[in-house]
DNA sequence: TCGATAGTTCAATAAACGTTGAACATAAGG
DNA sequence: CCTTATGTTCAACGTTTATTGAACTATCGA
């Protein structure tokens, strides 16, 4: 297991991947919860996420998310912390990611969506 | 062949298809080059687009384009003249277009565009 | 009426995608 | 050390995707 994940530069990250990632009805959920913490955290764990989908599956929207530049790991004992890359997004493309939020909390009823109590703890270590 | 190609109600727009289509170069380009043209004209032939692709690709890429709702197919004669559906998407997705377009612009240097010369000619009928 | 023009439709193909479960790796807690 | 918790990786699968060429439809102009 690499250290620490690929991530890929500001500079590396394309229009079309990042379209394709939040085209993706779970990663889009994803990215949205990630954007709602940003209030209070700006973390999540991995398994916050655990009512979309399962671990593996999981993992592989991760994959993308980090892939495309939309998100970063950071890896702290057995858990990894996934974070919005807002400011590099708002290098590259101004105003795209608040665009896509904005309309995927239009139509937040058409997403599938985590429970929400859960997502508040902001207990870090 | 119907007389008229199948279209989305507004409302019948959904975020993920219209990130799904977008997230096409070829696609991407269509309706980047269908906005450039906005400020001319509005509307352009399937056959403006040639450079991008055969026929029958361009055909298919149209068909997604009109299904999710980014443009609009009329047909006149043997041709059909596409435009984007602007009022819609700004109506159920404040700002999603302009935010892609921007971004595709500050990227076009990685859009397959079409040459430019020929897009700028305005002959109806 | 004949031929050219503009697009669509269909079948075939290869590649990419999303999902699953099992196996694996790593770190934390007793 | 052993067990548990968190995630990743891998192989397998069925589906969707983009692309191609050939056949087809429909319209316009001579």
């Amino acid at each position: 297991m690499s250290r620490t994940p690929h991530h890929p530069t500001r500079e590396q990250i394309e229009l079309p991947m990042v379209l394709d990632c939040l085209s993706d009805p779970i990663r889009l959920a994803i990215v949205y919860q990630l954007a709602q913490q940003e209030r209070v955290s700006s973390e999540l764990r991995c398994s916050d996420f655990s009512a979309l989908s399962g671990k593996s599956n999981l993992a592989y929207h991760f994959a993308k998310l980090r892939d495309c530049g939309l998100m970063r790991t950071r890896v702290a004992g057995t858990n990894r912390f996934m974070r919005l890359r807002r400011e590099d997004l708002e290098a590259r493309f101004p105003g795209l990611l608040d665009a896509v939020l904005g309309s995927a909390a239009k139509d937040a009823d058409r997403l599938p969506l985590v429970s929400g109590c859960e997502l508040v703890e902001v207990d870090r270590k």
